[in-house]
This record gives C-alpha cells, sequence and structure tokens, in this order.
RNA sequence: CGGGGUGUAGCGCAGCUUGGUAGCGCGUCUCGUUCGGGACGAGAAGGUCGGAGGUUCGAAUCCUCUCACCCCGACCA
C-alpha cells in the first residue's frame, strides 16, 4: 500500500515534443518513465513495479519449464565476441570501451557468448544436460537511431535463456525444450493480458535455424506479419511462404523489342513512368552470388521478381540450395554485368549463371505478352521483352509452384523467391488469402544449433564416449518492451488502461477530500482489507481539485478506482469504478468493497 | 551512414529575418475564494539563451567551429 503524496509519480499535461506513439507520450506524461539520453530511460516508481510485476510471471513460467536463474556480468570481454566473429557483425551496435588497463570490453547486448563460457567451464559429461538457464538484465545495443521510448531504445531489459542439449530429438533434446519455452512464452504473454500472435521467423543475424517470435498485435508495431486467417498459418514477411502460384513462360508476345535511352533515373518508378508502364510491369533482376562460391556450381545467381516486389535472400537460398548474398558491385561489373541495367539475358550471355524466377515474373499480367526490363548495357532499358522469344534459352513448361518445389529447367529455376503480400494465396489452406498485420515483437525463440558450441570448442562425451559439440537454444523476452506494448495495445485518449496482471497497483483509492476525517477512516479501513487480502493499493491522498485527481487516475492506468468522499459515504460507502468504463462507477457500502474489487479483479 | 530540423525556466513554445541587455502558457511556491472531471484572483521564485571562438560600442539574434537531441530513409530485439 502505497500514498501518492509518499512515492514519486510526477505527472505531466504535456508530452515531450519528441514523443509519439501512445507508449512513449502516456508513459513519460504518468510519470512511469524520464528520458536521460538517446534511447535511455529512468524507470521511475510505477514502471518499476509493473516490471516486476512482468518479471515475476516471467520468473513463474521459465521455472515452471524446467529453467534456472542465474546472472552473467553486464561487461563482456570483447575476446568471447570475437570466437564467433560477433564483434564484427555486431558492428556499431555493440557498445565497446576500454578500461584503464587498455582492455576492451563491451556491455553485452546478449549473452550466448558469456553462457557458453560458463557451461564450458561446469559441464562436461553428458550426464550433465539437458540444462536451461537464464536471467533478467539489463541489455545495452547501441542503436544508431533510437526511438519509440521504450519500443526501440539502446538499453533495455530482456529475459534471456539458453538450453544446451546433447540431441535435437527425443527426450532431453532441443526441441522437448524448445516446444516448453513456446507454451511457456504463451502463458506468459496471455498472463500479462497481451493480444499476441506467434508467428514463424528466419533467425536473423543470431544465428541458427528454426525460430518463433511472439508478436503483441498492435496497428502502430514495427514489424509486419502474414497471417492466413483460414489455417492460423503466420509468419513474419522474411519468412513467409506463399500458396501455390502458377506460372507460364508462354505469352504470345504482341509489340517487339525496343531499347530505350534511360539515363540517370535511379528509381525503378522513373524508369517505370519513363517507359510508359508501372512497375508491375517491369523485372527487377538481382545479381546474387554464393557465400561459399568454391562448395557449389554457379558463380553468379539471378534472381526475377517483378519490379514492384522485392526479392527474398532467404528464399532464394532454398530455392538453388546454397547460402546466397547480393553480388558484389565491382567484381559482378568486370564479370559483364551492367549493375542497374541488368535483365535476365546476362543469364546465358554470361557463363556460370543460374537464373531464378519468381512464378509472378513469368508471364506478365494483361495484354501483350511482354516485359519492361534492363538492357544490360548502361542507361538502357528495353520494352517488349518476351521470356519464350527474347531469352535465347530453353524455358520450363507451365505449371504452379508451391513452397516445397521448385521447377527446374535446364538453366532457368521457377520459385518463390520474394517476400509475401496481402492477397497472396496461404500457404496452408487453399482458397485462403495471406492478410497483413502490424506487431512489436516482444519474444523470440530460436534453435541456434552448434554455433556457439562449436566455436568455443564446447563439447561433451556421450554414451559410447564420442565427443559432441553441444547443441543450443535460446529464448528471449524484451521486459521493458513488453510493458510498453501493454500501452501501444491498451490505452484510450485519457490514458494507459493496464492489464490487471501487470498494473503497478490493482486499485486506486480516490480521496476526494483527504482532510475529512470520515473519508480517511473509510479507506484507511478500505485499504487494509484490500492489502490484507493482496490487492495493491495506492492512495490518492494529494490536497489537490478531485477533477485533477480523476484525470490523473485514467493517466496512469491503475485497473480499478475506488472513489471515497463525503458525497459517497452519504449514499453508504464508495463508488467502485473499472478504468475502461466511462463516467460514473457504483456506490458499494463500505464493508463489501473489497469484496466488490475482488471479484473484478477475478473477472478480469 | 544519406536527407531534413531543433537546442531559450521543470514541460510546451515565442523572440532571431531587421543586433540594444529575455518573454508567454502550463507547472512550482505564498495568501484568499473554490472543491466529483486538469478552477479563479493577487503575489513570488526560477534562465551563464547547448558550448567555444569571432565580428561589434553592444550578440539569444550575424559568422566559424563544436556538442547534443529529434524526424524521414537505410538498419534493427
Amino acid at each position: 500500500m502505497h500514498r501518492w503524496s509518499r512515492t514519486l509519480i510526477p505527472t505531466a499535461r504535456d508530452a515531450p515534443a519528441d514523443a509519439e506513439l501512445p507508449s512513449h507520450i502516456f508513459l513519460t506524461r504518468a510519470g512511469y518513465i524520464r528520458k536521460v539520453g538517446s534511447g535511455v530511460y529512468d524507470y521511475l516508481p510505477l514502471a518499476k513495479r509493473v516490471l516486476s510485476k512482468i518479471e515475476t510471471i516471467v520468473r513463474e513460467e521459465m521455472d515452471g519449464a524446467g529453467a534456472s536463474e542465474m546472472l552473467v556480468p553486464h561487461i563482456v570481454p570483447i575476446e568471447l565476441y570475437k570466437g564467433t566473429k560477433r564483434d564484427e557483425d555486431y558492428g556499431d551496435l555493440l557498445m565497446r570501451f576500454t578500461d584503464r588497463h587498455g582492455r576492451d570490453a563491451a556491455l553485452g547486448p546478449t549473452h550466448e557468448e558469456i553462457v557458453t563460457e560458463m557451461l564450458k567451464g561446469s559441464v562436461n559429461s553428458y550426464k550433465q544436460l539437458p540444462v536451461n538457464v537464464y536471467q533478467i538484465q539489463t541489455k545495452f545495443r547501441d542503436e544508431f537511431r533510437p526511438r519509440a521510448g521504450l519500443l526501440r531504445g539502446r538499453e533495455f531489459i530482456m529475459k534471456d535463456a539458453y538450453s544446451f542439449h546433447l540431441a535435437v530429438e527425443g527426450e532431453g533434446g532441443l526441441n522437448e525444450t524448445y516446444d516448453a519455452m513456446y507454451s511457456a512464452y504463451e502463458n506468459i504473454f496471455r498472463r500479462c493480458g497481451l493480444d499476441f500472435s506467434i508467428v514463424e521467423a528466419e533467425a536473423g543475424p543470431i544465428g541458427g535455424s528454426a525460430s518463433h517470435e511472439f508478436m503483441v498485435n498492435c496497428a502502430t508495431g514495427e514489424d509486419t506479419i502474414m497471417v492466413c486467417p483460414a489455417s492460423g498459418y503466420a509468419a513474419n514477411v522474411e519468412k513467409c511462404e506463399t500458396g501455390e502460384r502458377a506460372y507460364s513462360f508462354a505469352s504470345a508476345p504482341a509489340r517487339d523489342l525496343a531499347t530505350h535511352h534511360t539515363p540517370k533515373m535511379p528509381g525503378i518508378d522513373g524508369v517505370a513512368e519513363h517507359l510508359g508502364t508501372t512497375p508491375a510491369g517491369m523485372l527487377k533482376t538481382i545479381v546474387m552470388q554464393p557465400v561459399e562460391p568454391e562448395e557449389c556450381g554457379p558463380k553468379w545467381v539471378l534472381a526475377v521478381v517483378r519490379g514492384d516486389h522485392d526479392v527474398n535472400e532467404g528464399k532464394v537460398r532454398d530455392a538453388v540450395g546454397f547460402a546466397v548474398e547480393m553480388g558484389d558491385e565491382k567484381s559482378a561489373r568486370e564479370a559483364g554485368f551492367s549493375i542497374g541495367y541488368v535483365s535476365p539475358r546476362s543469364a546465358i550471355s554470361i557463363p556460370d549463371c543460374l537464373l531464378v524466377v519468381d512464378p509472378d515474373a513469368t508471364s506478365p499480367e494483361g495484354e501483350g505478352g511482354t516485359w519492361a526490363t534492363g538492357s544490360d548495357k548502361p542507361d538502357h532499358h528495353d520494352t517488349g521483352f518476351n521470356w519464350t522469344r527474347d531469352l535465347g534459352a530453353e524455358l520450363p513448361e507451365p505449371g504452379t509452384v508451391s513452397p516445397d518445389k521448385t521447377v527446374l529447367g535446364d538453366s532457368v529455376k521457377v520459385a518463390d523467391i520474394r517476400n509475401a503480400l496481402a492477397g497472396d494465396p496461404s500457404p496452408r489452406s487453399p482458397g485462403a488469402t495471406l492478410e497483413a498485420k502490424r506487431g512489436i515483437e516482444v519474444g523470440h525463440i530460436f534453435k541456434l544449433g552448434t554455433k556457439y558450441s562449436e566455436a568455443f570448442d564446447f563439447s561433451v562425451l556421450d554414451k559410447d564416449q564420442k565427443k559432441q559439440a553441444v547443441i543450443m537454444g535460446c529464448y528471449g523476452i524484451g521486459v521493458s518492451r513488453t510493458m510498453a506494448a501493454c500501452v501501444e495495445m491498451s490505452h484510450d485518449d485519457n490514458g494507459i488502461i493496464w492489464p490487471a496482471p501487470v498494473a503497478p497497483y490493482h486499485a486506486l483509492i480516490c480521496l476526494v477530500k483527504p482532510e475529512d476525517e470520515a473519508s480517511r477512516t473509510a479507506c484507511d479501513q478500505i485499504a487494509d482489507d484490500l492489502s490484507s487480502r493482496g490487492v495493491d493499493v495506492l492512495i490518492d491522498d494529494r490536497k489537490e481539485r478531485p477533477g485533477v485527481k480523476f484525470k490523473d487516475a485514467d493517466l496512469i492506468g491503475i485497473p480499478i478506482r475506488i472513489t471515497i468522499g463525503p458525497k459517497t459515504l452519504e449514499k453508504g460507502g464508495a463508488e467502485v469504478k473499472r478504468r475502461r468504463e466511462e463516467g460514473f462507477g457504483e456506490v458499494v457500502e463500505s464493508g463489501d468493497v473489497s469484496d466488490r474489487v475482488f471479484a473484478l479483479l477475478s473477472s478480469r
């Protein structure tokens, strides 16, 4: 139980000019957070209470799922990152500094390395596996452009867990823990009162294979996710598959190939306008190359998508069977590519090329059967390009492309290689189409594999006395971001509306007239009653006008407001109102208030 | 890292073009009247105008350098 006059809740009528999103505006105005520097915030008492409640839920579910809490240093010697090259991969995101002895260190952006080191030093038998350890700690990532308050700060609070296994499958295997974490995360976010989606995701710079993201559904979210309403399939845009799409190269050309001079037109929009077409009437040909050229056939991979679509590197990788990256511009020019003006014909004229075409880039929609494309010479584009007439190579027969199928031609493949879009066919439910939604990522679980254990030479002897690299998983939750996401998801024009499980207090007693003896007596009795039943109570005992108190009550968003004043006492008790309800609440007899509050809290 | 912008009282802003010794609203403090949805009146406190250098009799204002912060893009938990 706290009294407003004795704690620190500096509410403000105006938000700082740079606050744009509701979570940033309200958390600041309601006295939860205060900016200290770019992307760095104070957590004031109200915020700390919310964070603690989220952390408690996290701890209960993590412990319940067999994980053990620990804590590693915030500061990590830079050598640990060199082992995995993440000092380079993270680049400037890694906040580095040098101590008085000239030793380089970093503020941990996440702690795979240091935890792997820790386990390596303490686990050397398969009998000690599996193990799953976690911590809740401040992380630091030196974002170039922090924004949106707590949603993308530089310093943030994160729960990160790391599991270690001898095998992927079976009892004690990675998948078992991964599944346990999956359901623990579902429990955590459900208990936090969040509306969320679970989506399939690429692994990102952290490395590894399978992963899922937990996204709070929210229109202001920074991430786009694709969902199939029929099957429940959901994935982030980078990962999202599309359903079967038909393709055919066999359209009859209605016009001849013609070359146009298109100097100094960087964007595809500008070129399309100049040629009298739209980006959807053009082909975009991206020159890519294998990451490890020695281990695969072709030197170059040309990915062709429609002009208004985006090539997806991961999908190209899956289609060709080896990892690819954007082609190095210098060596691509040396090989003969007119970067910026490449057409699919370069795949035929330049040796060692593999051509991969997205179904939507085969036969154009509408009349004409031809595309606008690059001319394979600087400052020129062609119109009237027709695959069968103008490519000069054998093309695959018409058919369909589904996520698990790649159609092979001699030197031409057709495959899903672009980012999914709203309206695309669902990969899981024939006839349904994908929808795009926005979300805020609050949790992410990865199957890491052996990337870190191999880098740190962390292996154990198995039953057959064979040395085996330990298999890892890692599981993160943005704790401070979860707090902000709650506000993004649940607020109105007047302020925050906390879900009860994470609210800083369950009930706010608004003393209309704190100097009134009878009010104070009733208030103390009700507060004691509630506290003894485990309800967190904040008493607004400030000598303020009622209007100010009600405005502040709405701002800070405590789920239940109990108003006590001479008028309510006259009517026999106190007014009880939910934050999410408008107007006046109901007057409840003083002795019944705690029962009433308890009932409201239990009914959500 | 590209493009744009802003630094003046705790918060929001004006003043800068055309140099003359700093102002408004909110908040804070005192007194009085008010008292269930951000009251009213009277009074008060609070600023090396981001920093350094320069021009000038005189700089918040003009010039140079610097630092910080923000927005869009790229990137990203």
